[in-house]
DNA sequence: CTGTTAGCGCCTTCAT
DNA sequence: ATGAAGGCGCTAACAG
């Protein structure tokens, strides 16, 4: 039975051509004689002829393999901008391998050194914290880099996302235009998720710049959920109850604050103002959608890829592309 | 400067033995001298030596690759699952490739082929249904597979999950035993989710067997969402009044009816119990933690993984591990 | 326990 | 526009 995985060498033999045309072929580089693309395409057909990836990679140095480095995937933000980055690939050879970090900058570095054993054509990573051997990994291999999520800072390579301490000052302005003045700040955990600290500074200065600052603030010490929200925002109520508007560090903890009011009967935003970031569909379903900011992960994985597949080569200066975010109005601030 | 990434026979030279030798001690295979795996090894850190996984890939024909393959990462359970999988792989060698089918079976195809390029020494699958090519490629390839979330199907090599028909039936049991008489289903498309289908007849069998039928029932088109939900049972509620329960689909929908009731001050579970499938956090979150089912998506991922890291060769008989499923009692049913 | 000998399947370079 | 030769870095036999 010929049940043998066909290979280069039985397409050129039965095309009636040189190995090299047929990998030029598949290829699509070089000009080929369109008889002879013909020929070689049927014979491809006919065997049902799929290339080694690992003895092209072997021969080239370098793979079809675009490595993916996200923080977690409990958070959905990050499956999202998995999602984007699939998009762009889909179409393409290219496979995304991913690997999740756990927000631990060691793990992250132990992760892409088995991620560049495979010669990746490019690594995805979303943050801009790395060990300095990961740097230096990232830096001295002559392969794409895209950072994502945030552009506070100079990329490797390319950074795609928008400026979260903007987005905070954003989230300032929005309230204080709304005449809410005592405002509040319920969080998580930042030490690891860099991001969010980055909000809650821009949030801190558009106060600032409005004469105000947070009226109160507490931080739920783990990650961000719709639980830790609810009871954070409880715990918070109890401590310092003048406040009229609470800003969370994202969504989940804003969809958690507003099953507090409704568990305690607290009227939104009458009463008080909750303010979220995100954008998640979660959000828009609530009783009143939820008053928060649209980061777009979709597109931020997307664009990431995308341009990264532009180009194999870097651009001498980094690139950065801002997605953008836009308020959501909504109807809780 | 010596800054080429050093190959084995860097370090064989260094340490003054063959290749081979170094290999063995890499892979950790066949006995090694004492002396001589602390000579390789010590070469091997002061290179900074890590093996070149295409090389060995080919040589090897089989890669340290798993493919995993998910119909979709919007719907959080997916993720949940590649987190039980990376869970898995992450202190071993294997590494992860993901592919998105979109509920797609040709497209899953499309992947898998593409997958198997990589040589991955397993596939991991999210359900069942497979074009016969798909099939075919699983079968004849000697690389092992498992077949996720479902149960109810005999797998090509490896199914771990729980049977969503006896969850079905399980809801139907918890409803009849608390005096529900008049029970409604709200779904969503089913002809991609297979398993929901599967669920709800197990729903219909549990009732039936109780004297009961689904009193009324409604599915959006279009994939699982809290809006849809939101909006699914809103219009059942116009079409049919007299109903005192309603069975979702799963938790995402089922919040969405919590949040219809809240807007329309719907008393729950008094005026209208509700009842979801997945036990998903943010179902824990609302006011009134929502009754429903607790599927173990990260425990299935992880099961799988670990299993197939168990043995690279199939065994005779298909093999199948039920991880079970669990009611949250909650309030809302 | 260790070394030798052949490739794995493809791509690159250089011819023609 | 096509072919020939060589090698990418590693592993699989087989010797010894």
């Amino acid at each position: 039975m010929p049940s043998e995985t066909p290979t280069l060498t039985d397409v050129a033999r039965l095309a009636g051509v040189s190995e090299n045309t047929v990998s030029r072929v598949v290829r699509n580089k070089g000009s080929i004689a369109e008889e002879t693309r013909r020929r070689v395409t049927s014979a491809i057909d006919q065997l049902g002829y799929v290339p080694n990836r690992a003895a092209g990679s072997l021969a080239s140095s370098s793979s079809l393999i675009i490595g993916v480095l996200l923080p977690s995937l409990s958070n959905i933000v990050f499956p999202e901008v998995l999602r984007g980055i699939h998009a762009a690939l889909v179409s393409t050879p290219y496979q995304p391998m991913i690997g999740v970090t756990d927000y631990d900058l060691r793990q992250e570095q132990k992760i892409l050194a088995s991620m560049l054993a495979w010669q990746p054509a490019a690594i995805i990573t979303a943050g801009f914290e790395h060990t300095d051997e990961s740097r230096r990994m990232l830096q001295s291999n002559r392969i794409r880099v895209a950072e994502l999520m945030d552009i506070d800072n100079r990329p490797i390579d390319l950074a795609v996302g928008f400026s979260h301490r903007k987005a905070g000052r954003a989230a300032a302005e929005h309230l204080v235009r709304r005449g809410y003045r005592r405002i509040a700040y319920v969080g998580h955990d930042w030490t690891a998720d860099r991001r969010a600290f980055f909000r809650y500074e821009g949030l801190c200065d558009g106060l600032q710049q409005a004469g105000l600052a947070v009226a109160a603030e507490l931080r739920f010490n783990g990650p961000s959920s719709t639980l830790a929200g609810r009871d954070t925002l409880g715990r918070l109520q109890q401590q310092a109850g003048d406040v009229d508007a609470v800003v969370f560090s994202n969504d989940d903890m804003a969809v958690g604050g507003f099953m507090h009011c409704l568990g305690d009967g607290i009227d939104v935003p009458a009463q008080l103002a909750l303010f979220g970031f995100n954008g998640l569909e979660i959000g828009q379903a609530l009783p009143k959608p939820l008053s928060t900011i649209r980061s777009n992960r979709f597109l931020i994985g997307k664009t990431a890829a995308e341009t990264l597949l532009q180009a194999s080569e870097r651009a001498v200066e980094p690139h950065i592309i801002d997605t953008g975010f836009d308020i959501i109005e909504g109807a809780t601030a």
